[in-house]
Formats: structure tokens, sequence, C-alpha cells
DNA sequence: CGTGCATTTGACTACGCTCAATTCCGGTGG
DNA sequence: CCACCGGAATTGAGCGTAGTCAAATGCACG
């Protein structure tokens, strides 16, 4: 499941997104980080495109660059309209999807970079409900308008189909994860997950946020709160992370990798 | 135990794998009336065009009509270049993941009508391989001229939009499936979902076949082949199912949607 | 008409769930 | 500022579902 990532990471993770070539290229990018999407959307949405041409863009379709949401208030509603994406800045935010029996469970966590609601564009209503971890600001591009310039723009066009296939690929590996990882490797699987989503934000690789509850995230993988718990408190007392609850935690890569490797047949 | 014969009767010989070209617009388009595409596809693809744009429009993107693969015959591999979505017409085929571990699980079944590929279009490269289940016929949708177009007629963009975030709620459902979800109630959501494709085909909802093997079944859904197959008697005991092995498998829908709803929490 | 793989069934085991009891922590009001 | 409350987190005990290992049977293909 990381192989297949290197190969995404490896794009957004150059010292900066995209070169800069000139001095116009410079101010393109300066007005950008000032008023629109800023650095953190440009390794998902706009990395093949120069500078000049993607800021263009980028103000047709930002329609507010400073929606904050504090923690528990929600983005979208499961059944609502759908008529924009959202471009996480800072914080965290879940999205949660209840079937018809009433059982919810997250289908995902978004970091500052990330963006959320591509499930609506099917029906034209979001399908999960999203909600904010933290105190988060959130960028909003409003879709029709996306759409046109995607039609016009083929950059901008392309770019939405990889988002797009890039949440497939997601989800692909989650299922495998699910179906045929133990809890353990489970877990362990995900903070190795954080932990790379952390230093491709030029933050550090081996300590981060858990800015959810292990409700949520005993959820997410699919195992019971209590087991997850344990599988943590049993990964402290081995050194493989050191938690602070909710608070910041430090992991030891390598050993968590062999946890994830471990077991494999 | 009837119905199956008419689709596994037709045992031309053909050669196999590799697109033929067509080299005339116009033979292109007769046998897109005929069949090509044809109404299999078009739920899928092109639901809100008029048929005479729609028509001129495929005749730009197939680029084969007549693709036909044999059991085990593979479209394409994890890792080899991605340059065309493919639409299966007839049979059935399975894409498999593996990961760095050498894990293989079987991410999804595909039948007359469903669209293959999109996880390529993120890297370029295909992050799962493709197997037909069975005889097959599939037509191949070159991605750049899907793309050309799509750009070119915002509908024929907003369907491939569609089809995508498609895909990520049908991830989305299954990975509800599989971590909330007992092994029994997957079975039976898988065989109602079933059911629901062939009937969406106009074929009998309760009397289908079941073209994988147990253990592409069993792993699809996050179980071991002797868990599935279990279940699968214990069906049969309870008059849920009448299966003939591989064959055609009738169902007692609403027995089936009960054991899903029950055990709610 | 065998050979080899797929499927089925059985016996046993174990991983992870449930239920239950504390403990921890953040927020709230006195 | 402290005591209190409620929900989250942790820990423990026991159980059940589904996995593993093993063997028997069925089935397709040469």
């Amino acid at each position: 499941m990381q192989a297949a990532l290197s190969i995404t990471a490896k794009k957004s993770a150059l010292p900066t997104a995209i070169p800069l070539r000139n001095d116009s290229a410079h101010a393109a990018h300066t007005a950008c980080s000032d008023c629109v999407l800023g650095k953190l959307c440009l390794p998902q949405l706009f990395v093949t495109m120069p500078f000049d041409v993607m800021s263009a863009h980028l103000n047709t379709l930002v329609r507010s660059n400073k929606a904050v949401l504090h923690r528990k208030d929600t983005l979208f509603h499961q059944g609502s309209n759908f008529d924009a994406l959202y471009v996480v800045r800072t914080g965290a935010i879940k999205t949660c999807l209840t079937d018809a029996n009433g059982d919810t469970s997250v289908t995902g966590f978004y970091f500052p970079g990330d963006i959320v609601g591509l499930d609506g564009i099917n029906t034209g209503r979001h399908t999960t409900t999203a909600v904010a971890l933290d105190t988060t600001s959130i960028c909003t591009l409003p879709f029709a308008a996306l759409e046109k310039v995607a039609s016009q723009v083929p950059d901008v066009q392309r770019h939405v189909f990889r988002i797009m296939a890039q949440e497939i690929q997601k989800e692909q590996r989650r299922l495998l994860l699910l179906s045929r990882k133990s809890a353990e490797q489970r877990v362990a699987a995900f903070l190795l997950q954080l932990s790379r989503h952390s230093s491709q934000r030029r933050l550090a690789a081996d300590s981060f946020k858990l800015p959810m509850s292990r409700m949520d995230m005993g959820n997410y993988l699919g195992m019971a709160v209590e087991t997850l718990c344990r599988i943590m408190t049993r990964f402290e007392r081995q050194q493989l992370l050191q938690s602070d609850g909710r608070g910041v935690c430090a992991v030891d890569l390598d050993g968590l990798q062999a946890v994830f490797d471990s077991a494999a047949e």
C-alpha cells in the first residue's frame, strides 16, 4: 500500500511544489498564497500548471478563503445538496456515512491540502457528513465553476480526474487494509499514513497530532474502540510510539513498518 | 439454470486480447448502433445526451468494438501503462490489487455496462490487474480521446466525473460493508447487489450467474473461502438460495434482505 | 480415466467483540 | 479555585465469530 503511494508522494514532496522560474512567476506565487488557495492546495490541484495560468484560474474559482469551522461543526450533511468541493487549509475534517440500518462509519480523515466532498458529484447530493475535528479553515470551490474552467483548460480537467482517481485508489488501499490485515497491522498502517501525510506537509515525519477521538479512529479502522486502545497501549509498551492522548504522537517509523510487514503470511 | 446458456453458447474461437482497429468511421458507427457500446453503456456514460450527439462522439471514442477475452485472460496488469478505459459488453471481469507484502485482494467485479480501468487515471499506470472470469467482450475507450471530447462537450465531462464519483461511492459502501457487517450480512449484501445489477440489465432479479470462484468471492468480501462456503450452504439449507456451483444462483430476495437487516446492532 | 485444482465439511483455535468496571480529563457551576 | 459531572479512554474477563489446519469430495481438463 505504500509502494503505490510513492509515486504521488514524491511529486508533492518536492521542496517547493513547483519550481519558480522567473520574477513574474514569483509574483503569481505570492498573490496565490496571499489571497487564494495558498500553497497547501498546489500539490493536489495544480501541480503541473505554470504559476501564472494557475493563479488566474484560482481567482475565478475560489469563492471564499476564510471559512472557519470549530470543533464538531459540520461542513455538509449527508443528503444535502452538493454544489462545491472544499479544500482543507488548516485543521482536520472527518467524513461519516450512515447506512439504512443506522450504522455509521467514518469514511475518511482530511488534512491540510486534502479535498473534501467528491462523493457528491455523482448524485448532486452529499452521501457523507463532514465534521470538523478541530478548529479548521477551508476553501470553497464551487463545482459549477470548476467544471467550467475544467472544460476550458485541459490541465485542470485532467487534474480533477486525477484527484478523483486518487480518491479511488485511497479507498482501494483502505479496502485491502480492512479486509486482509490484522487489527494491529491496520493501526500501524494508519499511523504510518499520518506520518507520511505529515512529512508531505514538511512537518516532522515522526511526530504529529491525532485530532480524532479513539472512537473515530477505531471506527475508521473497522475495530472496536477497546481493541484500538489495547493496541495503542501495547505499541507504547513496545516503544513504538509515545502518545499524549489526543495530543501529539511520536512514532518509531521503522518499528511500525516492521509490525505492518510482519505476519504477512 | 436455463438462462445461463445463452451467453456461454457463443463458442466462437476468436483471437484474443489485442484490440482490433476500426478503419472506417462508418463501420464504427454501424457497429455502435448495433450493440457496440450499445444500450448497455448508455446508462453509464451518455444518459443525458441526445442520441445523435452521442453517437457522433462515440465514433470518435471507440477504438475497438470486438475485443474478446477468454477465461483468465488479463485485460491489463497492475503497473502497466494506462491509456484507455474499458466497457464490459458481455461476460465479467475482476480486478485484483497486490500490495507490497504480496497480499492480493479482489477489488471489484465488473459486469456488462460497467467501466473498468479508472484506477489508472491518477498515475498513468494501472494499480490493479483486470482478469476475465468468463468469455468476455469489451469496448476500448482511449483515454486521451475521451479527455478531448470531455473538454469539448460539457455533458461528457460531467459524465466522466459522475462515473468516477460513482466508483468512489461504490467503494465507500463496500468499506462500510466490510468494516461493520458480519460475514453473513456481507454475503447477503453481495447477492442482493448482484441481483440488483441483474435486474438493471432487464434480467431476472432472482436468478443470475456467479461467474467468479468461491475464492474470489470470499476474498472480495474479506473472509476465508471456508467461511464463505459454510454461509452459502447455510443459506441453501434455509432456502435463501439455490446454487449450482459457479452456475446460476436463484435467491430469495426478501429473505436475504432480512438477513442483511437483521442483527442491525 | 486419471491428475490437479476448487469446493465442501469438520475440528480446533484465536483474534477481536461485548459487557462491565475504573480511571482520566475537560467543562461547568458553586 | 475546587468539586462535581459526563463523556472519553483504558483495562479486565469471558465469549463468539470467523480463521486455520486438515481431510474428503467434486469437478474440469487433458
